[in-house]
RNA sequence: GGCGAGGUAGCUCAGUUGGUAGAGCACACGACUGAAAAUCGUGGUGUCGCCGGUUCGAUUCCGGCCCUCGCCA
């Protein structure tokens, strides 16, 4: 059984389209189950402002990986990755189709290929490169890069270089950046869809979506999410800076930008099949999904 | 109607002691290996309000006009 996988621009409705398929797949005897693959959704208390899958929307097909970690732990596409492998291969071990569904690429590669990341490193190595990158600057550690690792980066490219600094003083080797990333192959046989939309729409989309989150109280949420003490990588979703200023336009403005940074994403993906939405109905698409599955 | 301030990129504005202009944001494109909704890179924005004058040359100086804002009538 092929995991189906669907990726697409945020708003462009892959839960919708998720639920959809599900059904079909259901009225053939499937029993399939969803499994998120986004950054922020993991996050239990930030479910409003990462658009996760409501309740009602759950009940219709199981979402695993949504609400698993709390606000003060860090996540990281390392620890998605395991958790997603173990759900995918745990679903097709009872005959069950995986439903891999998400925007964040980084997480949809990881889950869906061994990408051999590297290993976190400790608190305290991070704290001093940290330390040191604020004192010397980027340029400054960049430079002491081997030269191997340095090519690959962009000397303004902080986070990038703080870990490969992290990685090299440590002694482990980090990919020579590039290439890698796609050269490995799929873990299992997969049918990766990507979503695509006419930009007027996906804008009135963004639009009416970033509306419904001030609406169910996103702004709150943000709030809580502060108080409780959430770290970097929750404090990192759209809109969490933004509503703290009480500007939700900036927001959907953050919303839109980011749509098109997964569509670049989705672009270099090897073996997506890029499926057009524009003007259709979640059911429509979710049909010609199943005859793409069908056709092997 | 009078006085004052101002009209430059899609927006907010800077600038040119006269040689046809620039920053932020927005926009478009790209990179991406345990922070990825993160981080970073590249790119073009244009009758410099309109009409004249001076000048080799005016967005810049001068005159007139139009428009906007504020104050006063």
């Amino acid at each position: 059984m092929r995991v189906l996988a669907i990726f697409g621009p945020t708003a462009v409705g892959k839960t919708g389209v998720a639920i959809e398929t599900a059904k079909l797949l259901r009225d053939r005897g499937e029993d399939p189950v969803a499994i998120s693959c986004d950054a922020i959704q993991v996050y239990r208390e930030l479910e409003i402002v990462s658009g996760a899958a409501s309740g009602a929307e759950r009940a219709q097909l199981e979402h695993r990986l949504l609400g698993i970690a709390d606000l003060d732990e860090e996540f990281s596409a390392g620890r998605f990755a395991r958790l997603a492998h173990a759900e995918i291969d745990a679903l097709l071990g009872e005959d069950r189709r995986p439903i891999v569904v998400g925007g964040t690429g980084l997480y949809m590669r990881a889950a869906l290929a061994d990408l051999d990341l590297r290993p976190p490193v400790p608190a305290e190595v991070r704290a001093a490169v940290e330390a040191e990158l604020e004192r010397r600057g980027p340029e400054a550690l960049h430079g002491e890069l081997p030269e191997e690792l340095a090519s690959g980066v962009h000397p303004n490219d902080r986070k990038r270089i703080a870990r490969l600094t992290e990685l090299s003083r440590l002694g482990i080797g980090a990919h020579p950046s590039g290439s890698g990333m796609w050269s490995e192959g799929l873990r299992v046989p997969t049918l990766l869809v990507g979503l695509t939309i006419e930009r007027d729409e996906l804008r009135e989309r963004i639009g009416a979506r970033a509306g419904e989150m001030v609406r169910l109280g996103a702004e709150q949420e943000v709030r809580n999410a502060d108080l409780a003490g959430a770290q970097r990588t929750a404090r990192a979703a759209i809109g969490f800076d933004e509503l703290l200023e009480g500007d939700a336009e900036a927001m959907e403005r953050a919303q839109w930008r980011y749509a098109r940074r997964q569509l670049t994403w989705m672009r270099r993906m090897e073996d997506v099949v890029q499926l057009d939405r524009s003007g259709r109905s979640n059911a429509d698409v979710a049909a010609e999904i199943v005859a793409m599955l069908d056709r092997g």
